[in-house]
DNA sequence: TTGTGACTAATAGTCCGTT
DNA sequence: CAACGGACTATTAGTCACA
């Protein structure tokens, strides 16, 4: 299994309930679609490199946070 | 146009002719296509979270160093 | 050595649901 | 609120010939 799936979906499940935000909500923010929030927390699709960016910009952070280890 | 994938392309390329390989090269070395390097630094399409692996891991680079700007 | 067009195969991503 | 499925469309992955 790809290591950065599982980072990113820490880092996201992490972003997102820090924020008080529900998958649905976080969707709504990055125009993309309710489905899609689960299937990235649960590792089942590669990211393409435009909808990391939307949801990146969707929680304000920086693009990279969100596939950088958190010992780093 | 994607911030990121400008992001990308230039960290890529800077990374790739700073170790002195061609194109080839690394596509050789991460198991892709010669065209697809090409593809990735001219910014035309929006790589997946695998492909961005791949190439990380051929470049001996940490993968979320691909996508931070330089001057973060 | 790299850029590009044309193309097919595979997967990302959406939209409708149910549990 | 989140996991999950099926069916679908859009985009990326991958290959080739040629400039």
């Amino acid at each position: 299994m790809s290591e950065l799936r599982t980072i990113l979906a820490d880092n996201l499940r992490r972003l997102r309930t820090a924020k008080g935000l529900s998958q649905e909500d976080l969707a709504g923010l990055a125009d993309v679609d309710r489905t899609y929030v689960s299937l990235i927390e649960r590792k089942k699709n590669s990211i393409s490199l435009d909808k990391l960016e939307q949801i990146a910009i969707a929680l304000n952070v920086q693009a990279y946070t969100l596939i950088k280890p958190e010992y780093d």
